[in-house]
DNA sequence: GCCAATACTTAGGAAAATTTAG
DNA sequence: CTAAATTTTCCTAAGTATTGGC
């Protein structure tokens, strides 16, 4: 099907024997009945250029969904089939070639501009846009109304076959990135003042100050790393003269830049609801224009279409570039990744990108060097994306595949213990203890270039302590060290004796900052995983722990009798035991303390519930009324101090990581159906989004 | 085997939005 | 209504893992 132009005329008796049911209730729905045998799917969506799309596809109704493709993964392994098919399931062809897509003014004729091989028959009309304006008018008063249809027009990606190996898309068509807004300058009034005396700054060297005086109130800016990188790229930016007066960091006074910013916020905070709303609108219609690309027929949310404005650097923990300047990215930066075939994004008018290209083995639409590590960025989809989805669902099959043979891989590396080769009882204590303690894996770093954080790999003599006895408890092992983003992982675990005698030896002779397993690197650990199971890799030893976790605890804490909020107690206590687990710590809030205590002085007194049961002489009416309030009141009570159970608990626990990384989301979805608990309660609408072929898929069975 | 480059996932905190309390 | 509390979203840093060239 090269020639774009499709003729219609061989397809017209399907769409006349269709047209009722498709402008009728079957548009609703995704299948249209259209002979005993056949069905047609419908689904339709909106392009960039504000035209709507029919789509209209043959499709058997039996043949549902294939899993995620691994390389040679067998297929007997946990996918999910639809119910009314029990052998071999028929894969629903991908959307393409030659794929029949018409939009809804085909029978009123309009004017066909029918599309690429690939694409789309798009029959463009000024109704279409008449039909689309109407319809954006409609929420104003049905706002509440709208997510029915939204909902019912949702594509299932994983009902449908998965490309092959490496090829991650076959068109994809984009606006490219949004660039930061340009510099303001301040207003003449706002002063900066050097060694006392006001000083007017050069544009470049007051964009770069005020970035500084936006900061002020954070302690790093009191860092000498942070004052030193800060004021060494701030003088790069500074005219001759600049440099020559501007000498000492010390004698610069931001005070006043600061004060007008925080009158600029205020100012932010009290504008009129119109102006809000004005602003609101225009962050809408850049979300409409840039937020969205077309990937392989379908439009898809993208994540991050805003390149990363200038600011100084801030890494987390003591990171050793804290304070430098992080540079404006133009347009000449750029490199954009797209189809041949696809409308290729222009550049801001007098620019040009760095670079086009179409490379269908990566996922990302825009990227760009940055300068602080030299590291590329990129933008890619949402979490929501079928691209991103399928990795997603991929990881937990992964996952899955690793339950079934964890206990041969157990059994394995304690045998390596014993090993006479010094790298293979390296390598069997370090993966002891990413399996045990879900540590993560551990590559290198440059030295001097990040912060000083370790994984198992990377550990130091200097991280562990070896206690023979501890507490009452042999051979103990206390872990003190900065994990991923400087946060803290101190534990002491009881471990087998052999893992503490090989400790003793890897740690013979050597000094505290020497590596632990100096035989090991990640490379090493992984090739050897590899070995063992095909695709496995450290990591997913933590999405395998946290989420077989998860599934026990919820068997195990879930009390049938509990209501909802007892359940979802529950819920959040599994959820919590993986956060525990990971390591996913978060600073307490600021207002904790104070928070709980208002929770607390919500909890009805006990007068309140003695006092509401009723006297022996009272009506049978007054009884039973007085029995509901005390019911009622109960209720309350109990659901309060459930909140505030959970709350306490989870006061330094961060819950959202593991959530949305490493528990496979059909062990939820499959409790909340046990138990009847509204999906809501669980996952939020952006999670409910990224996880929605879970929500699609798991039965109350599902078994992890 | 080693290194640099690349691509992609995972992470906590800040800011914004929404909900609740007063 | 306003303000405070809480939740959600945004932001982008910081990891993991693979690959390809030597």
């Amino acid at each position: 099907m090269q020639n774009p132009h499709v003729d219609l005329e061989t397809e017209k008796w399907h769409i006349s024997s269709l047209w009722g049911p498709m402008m009728g209730s079957t548009f609703r729905g995704r299948h249209a009945h259209f002979a005993d045998d056949y069905f047609l799917k419908l689904s339709c969506c909106w392009f960039p250029g504000n035209f709507l799309f029919l789509k209209v596809e043959p499709c058997f109704f039996a043949s549902f969904c294939s899993p995620p493709r691994i390389k040679d993964e067998p297929d007997d392994d946990g996918f999910y089939a639809s119910p009314k098919e029990d052998s071999k399931p028929l894969k629903r062809p991908r959307e393409d070639d030659d794929l029949l897509v018409l939009t809804h003014l085909f029978k009123g004729g309009g004017n066909t501009v029918a599309c690429s091989n690939k694409f789309l028959l798009i029959l463009q009309d000024s109704k279409a846009k008449k039909v689309k304006s109407k319809d954006k008018k409609v929420p104003e008063a049905d706002k509440r109304k709208k997510p029915k249809k939204e909902e019912e027009q949702k594509w299932k990606w994983w009902e449908e076959e998965r490309y092959p190996e490496g090829i991650k898309w076959k068109f994809l068509e984009h606006k490219g990135p949004v660039f930061a807004p340009p510099y303001e300058p301040l207003p003449e009034n706002v002063k900066f003042y050097y060694d006392g005396k006001v000083m007017k700054l050069s544009t470049k060297a007051e964009e770069v100050a005020t970035f500084f005086a936006k900061m002020l109130d954070h302690e790093y800016t009191t860092k000498e790393i942070f004052r030193k990188n800060f004021f060494k790229d701030w003088r790069k930016e500074m005219t001759s003269e600049e440099k020559s007066t501007i000498t000492n960091l010390s004698k610069c006074d931001f005070t006043h830049m600061s004060q007008y910013f925080k009158a600029q916020s205020e100012a932010r905070k009290q504008m009129s609801k119109e102006e809000k709303q004005k602003i609101k609108e225009e962050n809408e219609r850049l979300l409409k224009e840039y937020g969205y690309c077309v990937m392989d027929n379908h439009k898809e949310r993208i994540a991050n279409f805003k390149i990363e404005p200038p600011g100084l650097f801030r890494g987390r923990g003591n990171h050793p570039k804290m304070g430098m300047l992080k540079r404006r990215i133009m347009p000449e930066d750029i490199i954009i990744n797209c189809s041949k075939d696809s409308k290729i994004p222009a550049p801001p008018p007098g620019h040009k990108w760095k670079e086009v290209r179409h490379d269908n083995k990566v996922t990302w639409l825009v990227s760009w060097t940055e300068n602080i590590q030299g590291s590329i960025k990129y933008i890619m989809l949402n979490p929501s994306s079928r691209i991103k989805g399928e990795k997603d669902w991929q990881k937990y099959e992964t996952a899955r595949r690793l339950k079934k043979c964890v206990d041969k891989i157990r059994n394995q590396y304690r045998e390596d213990w014993k090993s006479k080769e010094m790298k293979v009882r390296q390598r069997a204590v370090a993966l002891y203890f990413i399996d045990k303690l879900a540590l993560r894996a551990g590559n290198e770093k440059e030295e001097g270039e990040t912060a000083d954080t370790v994984g198992c790999c990377s550990l130091r003599v200097e991280h562990i302590k070896l206690h023979p006895e501890l507490d009452g408890q042999e051979y103990v092992v206390e872990f003190d060290f900065l994990g991923k983003d400087s946060i803290r992982y101190y534990n002491k675990v009881p471990v087998e004796k052999r893992v503490f005698k090989n400790l003793q030896l890897f740690m013979e002779n050597k000094q505290p900052e020497d590596d632990l397993f100096d035989r090991l690197n990640t490379s090493i650990l992984n090739k050897h995983l590899q070995d063992l199971m095909e695709g496995l890799t450290a990591k997913v030893f933590r999405t395998y722990n946290a989420s077989i976790t998860l599934q026990q605890q919820l068997k195990e804490l879930t009390n049938p009798d509990d209501n909802i909020p007892a359940k979802i107690l529950s819920y959040n206590r599994a959820n919590r035991a993986v956060a525990i687990l990971c390591n996913h710590q978060r600073a307490p809030p600021k207002t904790f303390e104070k928070s709980m205590m208002n929770l607390q002085s919500k909890v009805p007194p006990p007068a309140q519930l003695r006092g509401s049961r009723a006297p022996s002489a009272a009506s049978q009416e007054t009884v039973e009324s007085k029995k509901k309030a005390v019911q009622r009141i109960e209720e309350q009570l109990m659901k309060l101090e459930v909140q505030a159970t959970d709350r306490e608990e989870n006061k330094q626990i961060a819950l959202g990581t593991s959530k949305l990384n490493y528990l496979d989301p059909r062990i939820s979805v499959a409790w909340c159906k046990k138990w009847g608990i509204p999906i809501e309660k669980i996952y939020n609408k952006t999670q409910r989004e990224k996880f929605a072929w879970a929500i699609d898929m798991a039965e109350e069975d599902y078994e992890f």
